[in-house]
DNA sequence: ATATGATGCAACCAGGAGGTTGCATGACTG
DNA sequence: CAGTCATGCAACCTCCTGGTTGCATCATAT
């Protein structure tokens, strides 16, 4: 077992960082994740940009599977969908972890 | 203190998020952190674009504060920075945490 | 000195991302 | 049924992103 190839499972999260990596789509993630499930309306509020912004950036976060929607009424609602996160989470935890090793691997062999 | 607004703090980690959700460059983080510190020719290897772009990604990678890089004689070595990697960490951490919260005051609030 | 390997610099390009506006639709409220 | 509020749909626009190619530089091994 030599220098591991970049695991499929960690590229698979890259999506994910994407989907976080807006300013305005992070916002509402986090809007989200302090009120609990909101409408579009809703969410538009506090944010500087158009409803349609705000559609599309929750389409962006839905193709992540980073939030889902269901209807009430002739609203549509959005709630956050925490396993992403948990996944996304634990690419970050292995990719430090893996560093960690690597270091001390070049460690033992430069006092070799 | 009603419904909180996205931290400032949380609002910082964009970037980080963006820069991570390139897949070459999460490969190229997925490399350094199995391997160790790398060279750029070393990282151009064992992915499928040129020289040049490998070292644009590298530069907005070390833009977000994700690598850092020092010379060694005519080689130019990349190396992990995994505080900016916690800062992540932490930033998920909080989400997730805040949304259960969320999720325990809205089942409160049904109950009454 | 010189050839070679590792980078740096700059110009250029196509496509996608993030936003907007305008108008159509659907579902409650009186 | 009429008005209104929350969305859906579509066409457009601008800029940034990810990539490329060609050539200049700089350090090193001979």
């Amino acid at each position: 077992m030599s220098p591991r190839p970049a695991s499929a499972a960690l590229l698979r999260s890259a999506p994910i960082f994407a989907a976080l990596g807006d300013p305005t789509r992070l916002h509402v993630v986090s809007r989200l994740s302090g009120g609990g499930p909101m409408s579009i309306a809703q969410l538009t509020e506090g944010v500087e940009v158009t409803r349609q912004a705000v559609t599309k950036h929750l389409e962006v976060l839905a193709e992540a599977g980073l939030v889902r929607d269901f209807r009430q009424g002739r609203e549509r609602v959005w709630e956050l969908e925490t396993r992403r996160l948990e996944e996304a989470r634990k690419a970050l935890d292995l990719i430090s972890h893996r560093w960690d090793e690597a270091l001390e691997r070049l460690r033992g062999l430069v006092e070799e």
